[in-house]
DNA sequence: CTGGAAAGCGCC
DNA sequence: AAAGGGCGCTTTCCAG
């Protein structure tokens, strides 16, 4: 079919997607597609441009063709703006509001792709839009069609039993505090503990300066009472009940029997994506009961999962970024990081860690791509913030590298008025110049971690649309379901799960930075087979 | 009854 | 004055 595409519009009845293709002589064609998955919670409309993408597919009109993408356009001039529907942005750029018909969304979307395009163009984002953006999009589509396959019996079973031990630990909470209240409420909760009990009230936190009933605190006020310890037992259980085992299972749709989430391309500030109806990408896995969750996600007979991710990709981009010796030579040499900087900032040669090193160093880590603060990391490591001091001078001595590219950036950022990414995506970050010291800091933090974050999704999101393209290829039936962040699920025959692995490893691995760039550090990638999600080992 | 803010917490 | 970046979901609580 013969069409220059300049733009993508969408619009959708009960179980139907449409797409609206626009050309340069403002002409619209309407593609419509029946058969499309639909939201059993919201049987109005699918109303998604992944979908309408999916509708231009089943008319015939190829994908590659569309060259214009105003969702994605806005997206990447204005990152940190939350809405990017054709709706809202007409209304922002254009001034005008919809009145509903197809045409004139079509001519809004022709209108708007004249008026954004240039101005991608002159903040050099064509490359991110045309090289990540616009080919990850179909790619999108086409895992939440897919979705992923959930054991319903195995939650089932979890909330009868979840329901006795929450029951069980209500009624011993009551009695401990002498008085029935709402465990759900903590308001309530903080009354019982700080007034009936009397124990110690925490340094007030937050804007509203309620007396806090945080877990940290929780903690804390376990080593004096009973009380506080039952509550954590039970948030625990109340929250992966509510969140996930009653909830996961009502939303298995009807016809396909799977899981469809669904992943937004232009909803976080970084660049990463994100997850909705349900969010697959905060399923639990960090405790015992949590893990029991995630095991109900499972392969179709016959079939396996395949799971893959990135080992450290924010701190190798870090070392990337900030070419710092020690780093790259850490990565270079295959070297356990956090033992590296436990010997660096701790003074403690790799034999001679403990535990408790190698958690205070991982610790710093982290601390470090998220921008810490003395009083921050002193509170996590439960030690005096002059000593976290201490720590963070050592890092940034030993660092050195580290120390000289955050400042650097500092001052990029403030004469630029945005951060970027390797691949040049942007965020604007104008609290940066601001007099007020706590929006200044603030802005620093997101200044050094919005590279190292949004570099990371990049780099999976290229990882994501050459693997995509290779299982495609080499004639895979394994294909891809997730993704969260710097991991990657798959679902296959057991028959091919040994190419699919190599080919996702390599994928990964190699990733190619457009322009040819190679990073100065290796990516190294982690591979698991399993069952279920639980089990890729 | 609905919407939104807050608190809290699941993940990377 | 706050005190580590990025998300989405549940519950409570209160205002309209």
């Amino acid at each position: 079919m013969d069409l220059t595409l300049t733009g993508l519009a969408f619009s959708a009845a009960p179980g139907e997607a449409a797409g609206v293709a626009l050309n340069g002589k403002r002409e619209a064609w309407l593609a419509a597609g029946r058969g499309f998955l639909e939201d059993p919670k919201k049987p109005k409309a699918v109303h998604d441009e992944k979908v309408a993408r999916l509708a231009l597919a089943a008319a015939g009109i190829e994908l590659g063709g569309v060259v214009h993408d105003t969702a994605l356009y806005s997206y990447l001039l204005q990152p940190t703006t939350a809405k990017h529907a054709l709706e809202d942005v007409a209304v922002r750029r254009l001034s005008l509001r919809l009145s509903g018909s197809v045409a004139e969304k079509a001519d809004f979307v022709g209108r708007l792709a004249g008026l954004l395009r240039p101005e991608v163009e002159g903040q050099e984002l064509v490359t991110v839009f045309e090289a990540i953006e616009q080919p990850l999009a179909a790619v999108l589509a086409e895992m939440e069609q897919t979705g992923v396959r959930l054991d319903p019996r195995a939650l089932e079973e979890m909330s009868a039993e979840f329901d006795k031990e929450i029951d069980a630990l209500t009624r011993r909470t009551y009695q401990l505090a002498g008085v029935e209240f709402n465990l759900n409420s903590p308001k309530q909760l903080g009354e019982i503990l700080y007034e009936k009990l009397q124990l110690p009230l925490p340094r007030r936190r937050g804007k509203t300066q309620a007396a806090s009933t945080a877990a940290d605190v929780l903690e804390e006020l376990a080593e004096l009472h009973e009380l506080p310890a039952r509550v954590l037992e039970y948030r625990e259980l109340a929250k992966l009940k509510s969140t996930y085992i009653d909830v996961l299972p009502a939303k298995i749709h009807p016809r396909t029997g799977r899981l469809h989430t669904s992943f937004h391309q232009t909803g976080t500030a970084t660049g990463r994506l994100s997850s909705s109806d349900p969010n697959l990408q905060n399923i639990p896995i960090r405790t015992e009961l949590g893990n029991r969750i995630r095991a109900a996600f499972v392969a179709e007979p016959g079939w396996q999962l395949l799971g893959a991710d990135y080992s450290q990709i924010e701190l190798r981009v870090l070392a990337h970024l900030s070419d710092d010796p020690v780093l790259v030579e850490a990565f270079q040499r295959g070297e356990d990081i956090h033992a590296r900087t436990a010997q660096e900032v701790l003074g403690v040669p790799p034999l001679g860690q403990t535990g408790e090193h190698r958690r205070v160093a991982k610790m710093i880590n982290f601390g470090i791509i998220y921008g810490l603060t003395a009083y921050g990391l002193a509170r996590r490591l439960g030690i005096e913030p002059a000593e976290a001091q201490r720590y963070i001078d050592a890092y940034f001595r030993r660092y050195a590298g580290v120390k000289e590219f955050r400042e650097q950036l500092l001052e990029e950022v403030r004469g630029m008025g945005y951060a970027r990414t390797l691949f040049g995506r942007r965020r604007p970050i104008p609290e940066i110049g601001s007099r007020n010291a706590n929006q200044r800091n603030f802005a620093e933090r997101t200044a050094l971690n919005s590279p190292l974050q949004g570099t990371a999704a990049d780099l999976i999101k290229l990882a994501m649309i050459e693997i995509h393209r290779r299982l495609r290829q080499e004639g895979l039936r394994t294909r891809m379901l997730l993704q969260v962040h710097d991991e990657l699920l798959f679902e296959g025959p057991e028959t091919e799960a040994g190419r699919a692995t190599e080919l996702v490893k390599a994928a990964m691995e190699r990733v190619q930075l457009p322009g040819g760039v190679r990073l100065k550090v290796p990516l190294v990638v982690g591979t698991g087979l399993g069952p279920n999600w639980a089990a890729l080992k």
